[in-house]
RNA sequence: GGCGCUAUCGUCUAGGGGUUAGGACGUCAGAUUCUCAAUCUGAAAACCCGGGUUCGAUUCCCGGUAGCGCUACCA
């Protein structure tokens, strides 16, 4: 480390700094915070800026820091940091340091705090909240524009002292220069000034001694030598407070690179009024975290196209985001959640996804809806006894009845919904599916037909299924296809299945048969 | 209202002073077929508007418009 770069050492060397120098040295030694607010479950937006933060952090071989900033004590809620921990690893998004909880660091930014009053950069402010708001609104009524008005700003010692002897509380303001501009470069925006007289004394300490987040974020960053800081564009117009703060205390700011928003299908920041924001629903609606990883990679960022990545793979193992990922191809401009796509994505992850994984989720889908058999565990691995074996068969037409699902899947929602009828006798006929193809008159009689010879159809495979099923077709001048499509709605209750022979396969043929029956005696009574 | 940021198919985006403006999701059509999905083939679908710079702007500059963000003793 070169001298001069101890953050807190408050040397000058650094307002001599260029961008690009300051940029070099941030590289050598990359830390990077994700730092949720514990007010809400971990939002999909928070994901994103999330697994940005841990991509960039594994690709330049540096530390991701996890910060739970819950300053704002009404807010917060405690139970709230453990649903983001899930969240965070749910997504395989694992953090090297922290969790940090800035309640528990108080101290550090009482000292900073102090630091900066001592040196002038900020004063206490005694005017009260409501007259504050009062003014404001005031000022708003008339339409004119607001900022805290300086009231305090050049209070004397005395006067400072003489309120504070009267218990007067007061917040800490920073002092913000009156003339000037303050510009940063953001790795994603370029470069970005705002004029400092836009900018109000913002308030550093509330009366109650407790930090704002403006002090929070500086202090820590500091604090954990965080190089470049990630965060969501809503960061964007607050930065240069926080740039004034750095340039107060002598100290380099970190490498800033702020993420477009993401939006809901209306182009409004996205909401609960848009349905699922939070991670933990999409989990909960049988999206694979894989796919919800990789989909939130690509709100915002486009991986490079070459020789290995043809233009046009969007499916990207979490490696090749890693050798990939690179703040400079984030996108400026907001992005709408795309559900349809993410349908789309899980799909693909969904028909991917190795036997015993598909199984292992299968089971906990089927589980969670009171469908589960335990004859359909896996059988423990010790030796074969003759009721394991049984139980092995068991498993095995388990699994075999899962992998042939497995193409079809949306979600993992799928196998306790649309698929029930492959886990459960309990299960309706779709009425769609019988208007359409329970018209034959004479199904109820050919059914029963169908069923008795495929009694004696031995071994029960789909291949001598099929064959049946079609010599029967052909004696009874009947499109096989007739007679497919009304027996798929007699096995699956639906119009939409696998390969009929497949299904009669998987069912079995005790079942096979009771539910063809129980389809005619349905329709005798229709 | 003030300030900031953004603007390519419906959506996510690539691209860039001269291109048939490329891809992905979705949509539509066809192939396949026992339904659906998958798969394959094909199609429709975009440079916000106005000025300027230029031989030539979708691309660069300015303005407008729209959207979003910030404008708290929230984060």
């Amino acid at each position: 480390m070169p001298p001069g770069f101890d953050a807190r050492g408050g040397s000058t060397f650094f307002s001599v700094f260029s961008h690009a120098q300051a940029k070099l040295v941030a590289m050598a030694n990359i830390r990077v915070r994700f730092a949720p607010s514990p007010t809400g479950y971990l939002h999909v937006g928070g994901a994103r800026t999330a697994l940005y933060n841990w991509l960039f952090a594994r690709r330049h071989g540096g530390v991701f820091v996890l910060r739970i900033e819950d300053t704002d004590l009404d807010r917060s809620k405690p139970e709230l940091v453990t649903a983001i921990l899930e969240g965070l690893e749910w997504l395989g998004l694992h953090w090297d340091e922290g969790p940090i909880h800035q309640s528990e660091r108080l101290d550090r930014y009482r000292d900073l705090a102090a630091r900066l009053e001592r040196s002038g950069h900020a004063y206490p402010c005694f005017c009260a909240p409501e007259e504050l708001q009062a003014k404001r609104a005031r000022a708003e009524a008339e339409r004119r524009a607001w900022k805290y008005d300086g009231t305090c700003r050049n209070l004397s010692q005395a006067e400072q002292a003489r309120r504070r002897a009267e218990g007067r509380p007061a917040a800490l303001r920073f002092r913000v220069p009156e003339s000037g501009e303050t510009a940063f470069d953001d790795e994603v925006f370029g470069r970005v000034v705002l004029q400092n007289s836009q900018i109000e004394d913002f308030v550093l300490l509330r009366s109650d001694g407790n930090p704002t987040y403006h002090l929070g974020v500086v202090s820590d960053d500091l604090d954990l030598r965080i190089t470049h800081v990630i965060r969501g564009a809503d960061h964007l117009s607050n930065t240069p407070k926080q740039v004034l703060m750095y340039r107060a205390l002598a100290a380099p700011p970190p490498v800033f690179a702020h993420l477009p928003l993401i939006l809901g299908p209306d182009r409004q920041r996205l909401s609960k009024r848009h349905g699922a924001t939070a991670v933990g629903a999409y989990r909960e609606q049988g999206v694979l975290p894989e796919a919800l990883r990789n989909f939130l990679a690509l709100l915002g960022w486009t991986p490079p196209a070459g020789a290995d990545k043809p233009d046009g793979k969007e499916v990207l193992t979490i490696e090749e985001m890693i050798a990939t990922f690179d703040l400079q191809a984030v996108s400026k401009s907001n992005a709408v959640f795309d559900l349809e796509k993410l349908a789309w994505m899980n799909s693909v992850y969904l028909r991917a996804l190795p036997r015993n994984r598909l199984l292992a989720l299968a089971e906990a889908e089927l589980a969670s809806a009171g469908l589960w058999r335990e004859a359909w565990a896996d059988p423990p691995a010790a030796g074969p006894s003759a009721g394991q074996a049984q139980a092995g068969s068991e498993r095995e037409a388990f699994a075999s009845t899962v992998m042939l699902l497995q193409s079809r899947a949306r979600t993992l929602k799928d196998f306790s919904g649309s698929f029930r009828a492959f886990f459960s006798d309990q299960f309706d006929y779709d009425a769609e599916a019988v208007k359409k193809f329970w018209k034959e008159p004479a199904l109820p009689g050919l059914l029963r037909e169908l069923a008795a010879r495929l009694e004696r159809v031995e071994p029960f495979t789909a291949q001598k299924c099929e064959k049946k099923l079609r010599e029967f077709a052909e004696e009874k001048k009947l499109k096989a296809g007739v007679l497919i499509n009304a027996a798929r709605v007699a096995l699956t209750g639906q119009a939409v299945a696998p390969s009929l022979f497949d299904v009669m396969a998987v069912l079995g043929r005790t079942p096979t048969v009771a539910r063809l029956s129980r389809a005619a005696n349905f329709l005798d009574k229709t």
